[in-house]
RNA sequence: GCGCCACUAGCUCAACUGGUAGAGCAUCUGACUCUUAAUCAGACGGUUUGGGGUUCGAGUCCCCGGUGGCGUACCA
């Protein structure tokens, strides 16, 4: 054989046995590889924004962080400490710390280790912000090596399953994440300071509704019971308005089991809001004053970057509507076209359609294709047929339309609203209508919610609700293309 | 769903028309008291995604499966 047993295996699990070698070399000397805390009292941001004034003061400051990197030169060594706010050079020397020290650390620690380093900045020859080591502490031992320290961690599949991994090695992850997590924050705020409550509804729901998508099953064994993964937040934040809340937002997870792409998870995240006595034009201007007062929290304008480009957020944007546009991109006016001419156009064109659908979900398979992609510039796509928008109030003067806008930028629907149908006896009748094309085989029609017929009949006011898909949102906020790295943890088959 | 493409060491990648699987980083040993993709010398590490086939011989060609990427269809 000629192989040692020390060298049998692959290079994991060598790589492995190397670490826990050293993990029990720690505790012989005792020193605990996974100890309970650390007396951090700086970040290495506070040391860049401190620089001039604790070099001068001779401050010492303790630092706690993943190493990063690690360059033994004999009795001297460099390293670098990465904490949640950037990186930091480490140096040690022999004569400073100590043999015992300093050989544990050339020894016994090495790159994706957790420590804790007592010091003082200075700058090195080179000119580099350092923190000169009088002491460290073990705080969390690895047992599995950080990516190739020049190309990181590259393969999307990889980074999207360990988003540990990528979070720790790919600094612009970590920057996507905080300003997503800004977003919303700032988003949050703009709704608090207009007086709106934010509330949570059922995700578990005996009946699914407020959109026209296919829902996830489940059970609940304690009431014997089939319920649904919610697809909407729409008919329970209704209730609400009926019960006199007034101004109310949700954001939250909703669940449909369609299609996944670059554009779409089983399970993203939709802000939908509800104000009383508003209409769509209402909306539309508070969407206009989110959306810039968005573009303006990251850019510091009312422009964003966009390819060679840029989306101009300012408002007023135009308002466009629905038939208009259809006409203008079709070529003629599709009002009067009955359905088989409708599917004879869609053929001719290269537009795929389902057999079960109906007229309005034809129109509107024409508007996806030939209108939605050419809306870059940011515009409110208005005035939908009545046919596919069964919880939106009637236009107040144009028969067969409803007040309804669909937000667009970059060719990507952001968000959906429209002045709410309160009308009870009218809002049965299109719940039917929608039955009706249920029974003729379109799945994803909307379902008939009694409970929420109820809560109409008690009386709920004008309104107006918006709906915004908060990934998309992030997705053209920062210019990303995939809705996977927008997300922390997207959905992936598991693991063979 | 469908179509095309990819999968080689822990990571990032090589290997011509089929002819003994390589490199860098990481790891291990040694040298080195201002380096930063540290450097220098040496060593270890592979069922080439799984299974089957063709062939004297398969990482390479064929078939089936797995996972992913891109495109396309629908939904946000």
């Amino acid at each position: 054989m000629g192989m040692t047993e020390e060298h049998t295996g692959g290079t994991a699990e060598r790589l492995r046995r190397d670490k826990e070698r050293k993990v029990a070399a720690l505790r012989e000397q005792g020193v605990n590889p996974y100890p309970y805390g650390y007396a951090r009292d700086a970040t290495t941001a506070d040391c860049r924004e401190q620089a001039a004034a604790w070099i001068d003061g001779g401050k010492t400051v303790a630092l706690a962080g993943r190493l990063m990197s690690q360059r033994v030169m004999g009795k001297t060594s460099f390293g670098h400490l990465q904490d949640h706010r950037g990186r930091l050079q480490l140096f040690l020397r022999h004569d400073e710390l100590g043999a015992e020290s300093y050989q544990r650390f050339v020894k016994l620690v090495e790159p994706g280790d957790h420590l804790g380093a007592r010091g003082r900045l200075f700058v090195t020859r080179t000119g580099e912000l350092s923190l000169r080591v009088e002491s460290w502490t073990l705080l969390a031992k690895a047992l599995l090596p950080l990516p190739e320290k020049f190309h990181g961690l590259q393969d999307p599949e990889l980074r999207a399953r360990q988003r540990y991994l990528d979070l720790a090695v790919n600094e612009d992850v970590r920057d996507l994440f905080e300003r997503r997590s800004r977003i919303l924050r700032f988003i949050r705020g703009f709704f608090d300071a207009r007086g709106f409550l934010e509330v949570e509804t059922p995700v578990l729901q005996a009946l699914y509704g407020g959109a026209t998508a296919r829902p996830f099953r489940t059970r609940l064994n304690a009431l014997d019971l089939d319920l649904y993964l919610r697809i909407a937040e729409e008919l329970h934040l209704k209730r609400l308005i009926v019960g006199g809340l007034e101004r109310v937002y949700e954001i939250g997870k909703i669940f449909r089991n369609e299609g996944m792409d670059r554009a779409h998870n089983p399970e993203f995240t939709m802000l939908e809001t509800y104000v009383a006595y508003w209409d769509y034009h209402d909306m539309a201007a508070f969407v206009e004053e989110l959306l810039a007062g968005l573009v303006a929290e990251l850019t510091g304008s009312a422009r964003l970057p966009y390819g060679d480009t840029h989306l101009d957020f300012a408002p007023p944007w135009p308002r466009i509507d629905y038939f208009a546009a259809l006409t203008e991109a079709a070529g003629r006016d599709l009002r009067g076209e009955d359905e088989d001419a409708l599917r004879a156009l869609a053929a001719e064109r290269g537009i795929a359609v389902d057999p079960a659908w109906q007229r309005g979900r034809l129109l509107d398979a024409f508007c996806a294709k030939l209108v939605e992609p050419g809306l870059v510039q940011p515009c409110f796509l208005v005035d939908h047929p009545q046919a596919i928008s069964p919880l939106a109030k009637e236009h107040r003067s144009k028969p067969g339309q409803v007040e309804r806008f669909e937000v667009f930028a970059a060719g990507f629907e952001l968000g959906n609203a429209f002045s709410e149908l309160n009308d009870p006896v009218e809002q049965r009748r299109r719940f039917e209508q929608q039955m009706g094309l249920r029974a003729k085989g379109d799945d994803e029609a909307q379902v008939l919610d009694e409970d929420f017929l109820r809560a109409l009949e008690v009386g709920m006011p004008p309104t107006a609700g918006l709906g915004v898909g908060i990934d998309r949102l992030v997705m053209l906020l920062t210019g990303t293309a995939h809705i996977r790295d927008v997300l922390l943890f997207p959905m992936m088959r598991p693991e063979a």
